[in-house]
DNA sequence: AATGAATGAGGTTTCATTCAT
DNA sequence: AATGAATGAAACCTCATTCAT
């Protein structure tokens, strides 16, 4: 508890409303929308300020979106079971993907920026080293893994090539996210996202689904 | 057919010239990329020109949205038979979606293109007369008037609420065609693309029908 | 003399009073000291309007710097004259150099953007085609010929390295326009910095000119 | 011996020190490139400290100015004999010029400096009485002895006007400076500088002497 | 009908300096 | 004595749009 620890955690607690209030901008406005000018704005800082907690203001966005992507990979890890069937692990992906949007829309604004600042990525991926370290390559390989699981177990539809439906899966969702993301802020129900969000996935369940699987698991809850 | 006619005509030429050339710049740049400057330049004029012709840049986007919009719906339209179930209906969705990409990539501009000037599209619809008479709701339409048939004649899932699901489909669609509009364009490989959307498509037909559907029907061609 | 004939020609004059300004403000205040929202307030035109003339700050300053390099590159290669000895036509060139800085002081402004633009060009020279084919490899090939004629016909010290020595050159009267370019203006006293130049010149003749030369070429006018 | 004393030396070793880290700066990247933070990186201090040591950036810079002008004059002062002609004691100027240069860039940096914060010096000289108390001035009166000794001992032309001669050759000196100063790093090799240096001051002193010379004098070892 | 010319508003970033602690 | 934090002012540049000709 001395005084430099006080003050790192100062400094970060700023970082992190820089951060929040970044984040609520570009859920207000979308995130092509966001400059700094009204990121300082809203902080109630400088622009120079701004300059002394990030590097750029790509660095401010790389870094919400690695952090949501993060959050989104680790939570789904940690519940994630070896004991369960693919199609139950799929399903949790997706009802993790609810939940968490529920709480904090923060999978949304991830999401709403990995396509500003990384296009193409489930074309992309495997280009680079520092590509593969990334949240995204996680929840990529997550995703196959998951997968082969399911087809392995019987629980998902054999001919799924689990490389290929991951690609797909992860490009349906941020394609709901991104058209959310585009949303102005005062069409955005959370409660209307959130059940369209969840038709979509049972639709992409029932797709992925094998024909002698439990179905009560193709209803999300 | 007097002068006034001809001149009429001439201009009309002009637009479909301004508009011709943006789709072009769209499709090797990205909606984001193009300017003003980047459309005159490949129009031969000079950018105040085209405001002769178009109200705004916004304006171009519109006319190429709904255009495009439009054909699609329209093509779609004329192949659609009564006597085919809903089951082929929506694969008949599906089959012509792909084919027009693989053609003209009319409908990815148009995609691209919604996603930029009217973000959150199927949550709008309904909020003014001219949102309804404009080609995505017609689009929505076709799509809820599909599904309809579809769990009347027993090939779709009973549980489908067709009014929300086609909002799903959309969004998927949209989606889809956002990422690829990101792309960075030497990444934009039209076999490779073409695969994902069917890859996509095929998931979700089989998520949309039913138990004791045609089964070879769940697969495009 | 068509229309399109004369806006080229207007627009060239509009470059040139760009040009015109942003000389001006270097001569008052230093190379250094030019933004672009000087030379745009000095010319009553917006930033903006700069750049539909010029691509960038730096092509500004490097169209200045070559077009008055130029200009003292091939005045002196008009004066210059095959029947001279190599004293007569280095001491031309020195005659040149104060005649056109009494003149115009373009010269003056152009040292002082050279060491802006292309710091250490004596010893640069060579490194690219581009470089090669600037003015100020124009001006060193010039000396070097001048230099090497004046070794051959006796009138230059015999121990001259024409290659280096010309580089030297160049270097001494970089520094000295480069030491009055950088005075504020108050300070530019024309008469006093003309005679300086010839101080300095007469100096450098003597340190070049052979024991056996005409001593009354020694002195400048 | 009081504390205040010690006090007093600590706060003159740091300044010292900050002095020292910033010449290093200007030696690695140019005058024009060093930034308060860098000087405050380099010495592992603030920069809120640099301000407790120094008024101002100028202040610093001028410090070292003056420091390593007054380091010159004196270094050249202790070699300097009455008995030396006065092209023996040019020539000694010009040595001591290359040996400080060769060992600690002192020169260098000055000059440097020089130019950047009081850019037409030689010019400036006696405006105020400020003025004549710096390093630069000493410099100049120490020029203006050495230069009337020869050319009343007959070592130097005798058209030489000490005053006038003694600016010229402070301007060219430091014209060179200036050059390497603004060199890029990486095509600073010092053996090249120096022979660049070497050369240049033969051909001033060449220029200088007189006819009945010792020739033997005018080539630098 | 067509356009060259112009621009205001806005974008990101850097830097010397100040001040409360 | 030292500094972390903050900032105003300025830098270069881009873009959709307007207007006189």
């Amino acid at each position: 508890m001395g005084i430099t620890e006080r003050k790192e955690r100062e400094k970060e607690e700023r970082r992190k409303l820089i951060l929040d209030y970044t984040k609520q901008l570009i859920i207000e406005n979308g995130v092509e929308a966001v400059s700094m000018q009204d990121i300082a704005k809203k902080a109630e800082l400088s622009k120079a300020t701004l300059y002394l907690y990030f590097e750029s203001k790509e660095a401010i966005l790389e870094h919400i979106f690695n952090e949501a992507g993060s959050y989104f990979v680790d939570y789904v890890g940690e519940r994630l079971s070896k004991n369960m069937t693919g199609l139950e692990a799929i399903r949790l992906l997706w009802m993790s993907y609810i939940e968490i949007f529920g709480e904090s829309s923060d999978i949304f604004v991830m999401f709403g920026i990995k396509n500003f600042i990384a296009p193409g990525f489930p074309f992309i991926i495997g280009e680079s080293d520092r590509a593969r370290s990334m949240p995204p390559f996680r929840l990529y390989r997550q995703l196959v893994e998951v997968l082969s699981r399911g087809v392995a177990d019987g629980t998902l539809d054999p001919a799924i090539e689990s490389e290929r439906v991951a690609r797909t899966v992860i490009l349906i969702t941020g394609g709901i996210i991104d058209n959310v993301a585009r949303l102005p802020s005062h069409l955005r129900d959370s409660k209307l996202i959130l059940s369209e969000m969840k038709s979509t996935f049972e639709i992409v369940l029932r797709g992925l689904a094998s024909n002698g699987c439990d179905r009560s698991l193709l209803v999300l809850p």
